[in-house]
This record gives C-alpha cells, structure tokens and sequence, in this order.
RNA sequence: CGCGGGGUGGAGCAGUUGGCAGCUCGUUGGGCUCAUAACCCAAAGGUCGUAAGUUCGAGUCUUACCCCCGCAA
C-alpha cells in the first residue's frame, strides 16, 4: 500500500478520495481549498473532500496559498508520501511540491489529453458537441496538464448528456482509473506516455457565453449550449425585458414541427421568413416552439427569473409567452 | 447582518386605491365524436405560510416569526 497525499476540492475529486480510501491506500493527509462562503447567507461551507476526510478521521490541510508556502511544504515533507494524488484541486502547484513524492504526483483529467487541457474540459467536450470523450491520469509537471500520460479511458458521451450527468459519471471513472494507475505504480508498471504537440485548451468558462446568440448559432449549437451549460450556469436569453434560463431542450426539424402543427401548411406559414429566436408556439399543453437556424428549439425546461425551473408546460400556465415574441 | 424574489384550491400564476377569492391547467361526472393532449356542459377542491395589531371590514396596511427560491461564491 502507498502513502499518499491526496489533494482535491469539489465532488469529483471526493469521489476519486473514497475510491483510494477504499483500496486501502493509506492516506496520510488531504489537502482542500479553503472554506468559502456558499449559499443564501454567505455561510462558510468545507469542500466535499474536506468533509469525507473529516468522516475518516483523515488530516486536512488548507493553505490559503501552495506557491512560496514554506511551512506547508515542510508539513507535506514530513509525511513523506509515496505519491500526491491531484484530483481538481484548483491551484497551481510549484515544483518544489511535485518533487515531493518519490513516485511522483498523479492528475486525473477530466479529458482525452491532450485534447482540453485546463480547467474545463467536462464542459467544453459537451458545449463542442463531441461523441467522446473520457478520463486521462498523467504524471504532473509544471505545465497546465502538459504532463506525461499514464492511462486513459474512453466513454461515449450522450447526444442529450448534460454537463452535470457527464461530470458524475466521469467521476467515478476517474476514482477508478486512478486506483488501476496507482497500482501500476506501486508494481512499478506503469507506462509513460508523452501527450505530443497536438493538444487543445479548455479554458475557465465565463459568462457571457451563457447568453444564447440566436442569430450566428443554429439549432444544434443552442442544444450543447443548453445541456453544456446544465447545471453551472444555464444557457439564456431574455424575452420581453426578462430573463429566462432555458435547462432542456430538443432540436425539431421544420417537418416534426408541420406534422405536430398540421394548420401550419393550411396557414402558408413562411418559416424561412421568420427570424430566429421569434416564439412560434407557446401553448400549455403542447409546449413552447422557438424557431431557430436550421431547425427549432423546443423548450422541455425552463426557469424564469427569481423562480425555480420547471417544465415548460408548468411555466406556460402561468406565465405567459406570446406568439410571436421574440428572444434576444 | 452579502443582494434580491416569494409563500393564494393538486400544478403554475393573477388579485388593481383594503369591500362577496379569480385565471390557465389538472381532477371527477356527463355530453359530442370513428377518434383524440380536441370540443361542450357541470361539479368537487382554498383556515389566502404562522401569530398579533390597525379597521365597520385585510389576500390586500403594520409588526414579529417560520418556510421556500434566485443571484452571488
């Protein structure tokens, strides 16, 4: 068994923690980020890793800074671990702490490297509408996930996956997938890859990009932004001076749309006329239709300001869009 | 004391200057129809978050409390 550190913050980094806990691995202490304060109230919240180690009994550290730190370099020396486990910790680490451990420091990535390097690749897989992606464990370096590869894992990604469902799932891939790398490790197998030159970023989202862009996106592009954007932030776009979120939406094509609104041939309903973003249906029952490039959304939930989400059909009956309306 | 919104029949909401509590949907019964998430008729269902106060009279004003939600991190 290896003494490790294991270093992490957010949920899914808590779940490659238990995972390791589990395998037995000996955990001479979990370093988090500071508490911060969360929720209405602002009250200080711990992280969930801080939480599990504290269940466990296992020591937390929280440095407010690892840069230039030198007490919390002596404390992590004095425990000398095998290996430091680095699982979205959310700081950048010096190399006087990856030289540390003498088997190294081990990163999962949320990511096919060298595809998405940095702190969003989960996001960015489904907000680009890729088929795959998956879980890579490296060695680190100083550079922003540059290190050299150990092993790595694939999944499909749903064509109506969110970011939220992704991340879990993820997850519990990367707490595995780091338990098999540390066990190479410990029998001294574990490959050594080197990432190459073609890689891509995944840089922090930020939230402008929330805002729906009816006019250069088109349909399918709007959907990603939906379900990438599912939880963190929620993909919106404002009608009639108010904000709405949109949670969950399906692209129709001009003929779904015709064969669930047959009056619309009777009517000669110029569809290409119409700009996008304008509501072409809005009804309690059948839903809300919004015409969009090369196709038509359709809202399966929504949020409207101060509210919580809820289905469109919800929302219709006691709010009401007009026809016609148009999102920006 | 971070900022803000809200608690009204099962759901989502409206309720104007305080004066018999409404809308859309759902539910139940009936009708129409080859048929329907369609249409027509009828019915059931609310101590308007809790407590106190102002008033001839409060969902509507005042005060305290409870609960929920959004933003922000």
């Amino acid at each position: 068994m290896l003494k490790i550190v294991f270093m992490g913050t957010p949920d899914f980094a808590r779940v490659s923690l238990e995972k390791v806990y589990e395998a037995g691995h000996k955990i001479e202490a979990v370093v988090t980020n500071v508490d911060k304060p969360k929720g209405r109230g602002m009250k200080l919240v711990a992280s969930p890793v801080k939480e599990f180690a504290e269940e466990k009994g296992i020591k937390v550290l929280q440095p407010l800074k690892v840069k230039n730190n030198n007490l919390f370099m002596e404390e992590i020396k004095q425990l000398k671990p095998d290996v430091i486990c680095v699982v979205a910790y959310g700081k950048i680490l010096p190399k006087e702490l990856l030289e540390i451990p003498k088997l190294g420091c081990i990163n999962v990535h949320g990511s096919l490297l060298p595809q998405y390097r940095g702190a969003a690749p989960i996001q960015w897989a489904v907000l680009n509408g890729d088929k795959k992606t998956g879980i890579t464990t490296m060695y680190m370096d100083v550079g922003m996930d540059t290190g050299d590869m150990i092993l790595k894992e694939e999944t499909e990604i749903g064509d109506n996956e969110t970011t939220g469902e992704l991340w879990d799932r993820l997850a519990i891939m990367g707490g595995d997938l780091l338990v098999k790398t540390l066990k190479l490790i410990e029998e001294g197998k574990a490959p050594r890859q080197k990432q190459g030159e073609d890689f891509t970023t995944a840089p922090m989202l930020n939230k402008e990009m929330a805002k729906i862009d009816w006019e250069t996106k088109n349909a399918e592009q709007i959907k990603n932004l939906v379900r990438g954007l599912n939880p963190i932030m929620g993909a919106y776009s404002y009608i009639n001076g108010k904000k709405i979120k949109f949670w969950k939406v399906e692209v129709i094509s001009e003929k779904d749309l015709e064969k669930e609104f047959p009056e619309l041939v009777e009517y000669n309903y110029k569809l290409k006329e119409i700009g996008a973003g304008t509501v072409l249906f809005s009804d309690a029952k059948k839903g809300l239709y919004i015409k969009a490039n090369d196709g038509i959304i359709k809202v399966l939930e929504l949020q409207g300001e101060n509210a919580r989400k809820m289905s469109a059909n919800d929302f219709l009956r006691g709010n009401s869009i007009g026809v016609g309306s148009i999102f920006e």
